[in-house]
DNA sequence: GCTCTGATCCGAAACGTTTCGGATTTTCCG
DNA sequence: CGGAAAATCCGAAACGTTTCGGATCAGAGC
């Protein structure tokens, strides 16, 4: 069958305890013992049963991804994230479970559904900010890390970048090549991220001395064909538009397309600005200048944050801003002097 | 602290042998009793402990996901199959549990490693047709399910699409515009699919009565890059092309990056055929006709076949050829007549 | 010589579940 | 009514690990 600290021990002619606490590093077992007994080990291929670790320590090796919008998994945001968490917990010999749930229980059921399912902690992504859940949240035992969700706690955190910050950064730059009438397609209302980048586009607009007109906004669902409709409702209410920013890589795709549509050439006629940095900025023509935000290190941070938090009942989780950077491309140019 | 069986046996009167059996369906239990102690749990919220029933009854109700090449966590690949893995084991009350690894250990190495970790069987990605654990993986009592990789065993099986039909799709849709030059940028050969994809380029091209000549086939990596390096080359040295196909949507939106560079119009001068259907394909002008694989439906049923296997050790694995359909979009059209 | 200390090892209990084998009671049938 | 069969329940062992509380022994200090 397999082989267990039971075989180890017989073979080596130690106990069980003494084989365990040997490959456990602990100083009470000396030296040439504990040579001898990795020896036998590794000549037996022995890996320690996880399960059963877990089960009497009740420290649990796992963490994990709870989804709780599903169409993330159609964009690279959620892979690259998933990345940089798997990279983490290996690097800190944890696990890493998946799972989505369509529709929400209690704060305490789901914390149950985890505990009981092994996970020392979970990464929530995809949490709509009038998701009631989110106030019992913050009270549980439970360690949690919230992906573009504030939520700050003993046992919580999240991780983010600045989004009002990234959203001005887009407008500064439009600002910068001379744009002073620039619409903004927001994102759903639901999202936290929607409503921090509307606060970043007005006090863009505000700094770079521009009054930001309500008619200028037009709140779309992160879609490319809300993209789409944005650019053509802008634009067809307020023609003086010389630059639009878009909430997202996939909206400002859908901007490009309308326009386009519509005859009017980008960068030439209008300037646009995305946020995100996928890959489709650069596969779209004209490529898309964008702010990015680094969704494998959002992974990275966020395990590391939830890793010591279960390993350390005391470790007072840190909130997390990642930086932001406008990454140039073709699709913002000088405004056109008429 | 938390609520057992203990609890549960306690509260209820009834013993703990007797609680397990009526929670979990067996018939030796009387149907009063069996409600009341399903009352009781329900009551005090009692979830069964995953871990000790793994320690158990070594069921491991967990499948893993092992991901070999890092780079395809940058497309969407891999994150639809995860979500279609998902999918399929939260319907069986599966876990999903990721993990990577950089460099390889024997097929016994890699086996201990997930058995270990509590594994019941795993899903392999991103194996190269070279690699020497290959041959050793279908011997193994070990479920097993290859993404892409031909492997049959008792114990072992593979997905993947009829490769060599997609390409010959792509070459009969091209053919059937008129054109007789058709160009052939594969990806690395260290890949089980380029092999068959270069045999159904090569068999479509016979079946339409077209001469595949050696010098049409360029070998890329898969990446963009590498289809801007493939078109140049092969139009280069021969200018007579009025069609070229690609192994890969990324490499065939390399192609036609550098064929407007090269100042062709795409599809008037040259058409363009990708394979995989991803998201580029509509973000890139013009957008691309391909060969579409469905990754969600591969996850579905590497995962499916994987938990029959784990659920019944004398379930005979099949392998599972998914459908491979063409997607006409703008970047393909008839041949220019001269 | 006697106790004390430190080094080294080990037995047994515990984690929460399932299951084997048996115990007890009830029902059924000739 | 006797006994077999069925229904219902339970004690104890097992899964593989960690850890608590010793046990043993050598050497040190007096």
């Amino acid at each position: 069958m397999s082989v267990t600290l039971k075989t180890v021990a017989k073979k080596s002619g130690y106990s069980v305890t003494t084989v365990s606490r040997a490959l456990n590093g602990h100083s009470d077992v000396n030296v040439e013992t504990r040579q001898k007994i990795e020896q036998v080990a590794r000549e037996l291929h022995y890996y320690p049963n996880r399960v059963a670790q877990q089960l009497v320590t009740k420290k649990a090796n796992v963490i994990g991804l709870y989804s709780l919008d599903r169409e993330t998994f159609k964009n690279q945001f959620i892979a690259l994230m998933i990345s940089g968490m798997m990279d983490e917990a290996t690097r800190h010999d944890f696990n890493l479970l998946l799972f989505t749930t369509q529709r929400l229980q209690t704060a305490q059921d789901l914390i149950n559904q985890c505990t009981h399912r092994g996970l020392g902690g979970a990464v929530i992504s995809g949490l709509r900010i009038d998701e009631p859940l989110l106030d019992d949240l913050v009270g549980m035992d439970f360690p949690t890390v919230l992906i573009d969700v504030p939520l700050q706690g003993p046992r919580a955190t999240y991780v983010s970048v600045d989004n009002v910050l990234g959203a001005s950064q887009a407008i500064d730059h439009l600002a910068g090549l001379g744009h002073r009438q620039i619409g903004f397609v927001n994102g759903h209302g639901a999202a936290w991220v929607s409503q921090e980048r509307h606060e970043g586009y007005q006090r863009g607009m505000q700094q770079n001395g521009l009054s930001p007109q309500p008619g200028y906004v037009f709140e779309g669902d992160f879609s490319k064909e809300s993209g789409r409709r944005g650019a053509e409702r802008l634009l067809k209410s307020h023609p003086e538009l010389t630059a639009i920013f878009a909430a997202s890589d996939l909206m400002a795709a859908g901007v490009l397309e309308q326009l386009q549509l519509m005859g009017l050439d980008v960068p030439r006629d209008i300037s646009v600005v995305g946020f995100d940095d996928q890959d489709l900025c650069t596969h779209v023509t004209p490529s898309l200048t964008t702010i990015r935000q680094d969704m494998y290190t959002f992974g990275r941070v966020a395990a590391q944050e939830l890793i010591a938090m279960v390993n350390d009942a005391d470790y007072m989780p840190q909130h997390v801003d990642l930086p932001s950077v406008l990454v140039p491309r073709a699709s913002s140019g000088p405004r056109r002097t008429v």
